[in-house]
RNA sequence: GGCCCCAUCGUCUAGCCUGGUCUAGGACACAAGAUUUUCAUUCUUGCAACACGGGUUCAAAUCCCGUUGGGGUCACCA
């Protein structure tokens, strides 16, 4: 089995594109078979280089290997399609040569126009095949006009072409209603179509995974190979993927980059896993899955048929289970590297006392999505906080509850793992107050928040002389001079 | 508009091929409760769907036809 992901190198991979590439990878990867990474570069207004090497870098993070590509090459290259030209030219001269395909020196304007025409009288667009049967001695007259010829490919025959689908079986289309097509521009470089049926065909594709907008497309593909003499693939047409609306991705969701993804913080794994629930799943009831795990379940015959809308909610909760089910460990160092590297954690800061931001990371594990979110958590640890709720400490029992606490907190020395009950149970005595009356206003003093992280290890990482300062300033508004920290 | 695809809770889906076991299962979200001396996690419960209309059949979410709705595609873009 060999199969591609063969993305055009003209914006960043975002959900829709990635997750072609990932069903194509497990298919192969489920299989034993090859995967191969080719790029489609024909369109040379709108391919970067750069796009491309983002390409590399994000199926790379995502945990997707080729093994045959542009960067690594193979025995089937080269893996980038503007440096195939030489194989599109032979194959356009064999079918020019017998009769499967012709000039057309047709100009984009009367193109335009014939086509305005035909939806004007609510036709369907369709070319006239007014070139197929130029004389010799046309086309030379049209050629020293300076018209440069396209290549057209002859769709002939009035018959049906059926495509054998792993996802819908068989689709049926019939022949008359497309046109003869363009396989070659005049600049010699080669369309879309013929590129993909070429390449395919030359570098040996048994599996073709795309998205459902290219099945319309595939009599087309089909028709090329045929004509070339090549073996036919085998075709699976994924269901598309959707905005909130059900309108097609926007920018703002599905559409934002892999690379946006990383940098805020999701891991590549939590992002397959959601990206694969998105049109497939396993038959049970399972939801969760490691890559690993995935390649080893997957199946073409589980993709469903209709397209999916892309749920953030539903992301942000599988994202959320693999960072809590992951080693601690693995958890601590992850999140270290990503605070520092995203400088949400300066490297100075982070030496004068490694372990108090270590713990700090540590206490965020069971609320995150992303990592990312620590930054605003985070905040709690600044020198000056806001309060969510002022009101909640103005209470009586409130203040009887710092009060207390502050009262407290001048008789003991230190505030760590072993003293922290004792603490609470002494402030729980003098106020009076238990449970959320208790542990409410005490939250509220401390974070300025009504959610967070466990209050205890919060008190930990704010030290005594923290905890007094926070008190204080609900108190008197200001920490007592010397006491602040 | 022509052609093609699709149609189960708000969302992702199981079930459909091989009708009965489906008073339609799971998950997210939402709501309530339990655990947590707080928060989160976790657990329990609840809410919520077979688009509509015709057939076929003893029996239809499942098979057939139609309607409606959504999507795709009709480029010298991929």
């Amino acid at each position: 089995m060999r199969v591609r992901f063969a993305p055009s190198p003209t914006g960043f991979l975002h959900i829709g594109n990635a997750r072609t590439a990932l069903f194509n990878y497990l298919l192969a990867a489920h299989n034993k078979g090859e995967f191969i990474l080719r790029i489609e570069d024909t369109d040379r207004e709108r391919s970067k280089p750069e796009y491309i090497e983002q390409i590399f870098k994000d199926l790379g993070w995502l945990g997707i290997r080729w093994t045959e590509g542009p960067d690594i090459g193979g025995k089937y290259g080269p893996y980038l399609q503007s440096e195939r030209t030489k194989f599109y030219k032979d194959y356009v001269k064999k079918l020019i040569d017998e009769g499967k395909a012709y000039y057309c020196y047709c100009t984009p304007e009367e193109l335009d126009k014939d086509r305005q025409e035909q939806l004007a009288q609510g036709l369907t667009p369709k070319y006239s095949n007014k070139c197929r049967t130029l004389s010799d001695e046309e086309m030379a007259e049209k050629h020293r006009a300076g018209i440069l010829p396209s290549v057209r490919f002859k769709v002939e025959g009035a018959g049906e072409l059926t495509v054998d689908d792993m996802i819908r079986d068989e689709v049926t289309f019939a022949l008359e209603q497309v046109g003869d097509f363009i396989i070659m521009r005049p600049d010699t470089t080669p369309t879309f179509h013929f590129a993909v049926a070429v390449d395919d065909g030359l570098m040996g594709i048994t599996h073709v995974v795309r998205g459902e907008d290219h099945l319309t497309n595939t009599p087309k593909h089909i028709l090329i190979m045929k004509a070339c003499g090549f073996k036919v693939p085998r075709y699976a047409h994924m269901p598309l993927t959707m905005g909130p609306g059900g309108e097609p991705l926007s920018k703002r969701l599905g559409a934002m980059s892999i690379h946006e993804y990383r940098k805020l913080g999701y891991r590549s794994e939590a992002l397959c896993n959601y990206m694969a629930l998105l049109g497939w799943s396993p038959g049970d009831d399972r939801e969760l899955f490691t890559l690993n795990e995935l390649k080893e379940h997957f199946s073409i015959k589980r993709v469903s048929k209709s397209p999916a809308v892309f749920d953030k909610a539903k992301l942000d909760w599988v994202s959320g289970m693999h960072i809590r089910q992951m080693d601690e460990n693995e958890f601590a160092q992850e999140i270290l590297a990503f605070a520092l590297d995203e400088k949400i954690i300066s490297e100075e800061d982070y030496n004068t006392r490694p372990e108090w931001y270590a713990h700090i990371l540590r206490i965020f594990r069971n609320n995150l999505s992303c990592y990312s979110e620590i930054k605003e958590k985070m905040q709690l640890f600044d020198t000056t906080i806001e309060y969510e709720d002022a009101e909640l400490l103005k209470s009586e029992g409130a203040r009887s509850v710092i009060a207390a606490c502050e009262a407290i907190l001048q008789e003991i020395d230190v505030i760590d793992e072993n003293t922290v009950d004792n603490f609470l149970k002494s402030v729980k005595k003098r106020s009076g107050q238990k449970g959320k009356e208790l542990f409410a206003p005490l939250r509220m003093a401390f974070t300025g928040k009504m959610h967070g992280p466990d209050l205890k290890e919060v008190m930990i990482i704010l030290g005594r002389r923290g905890c007094l300062k926070r008190v204080q300033t609900v108190l008197y508004g200001e920490a007592k001079n010397g006491e602040g920290t």
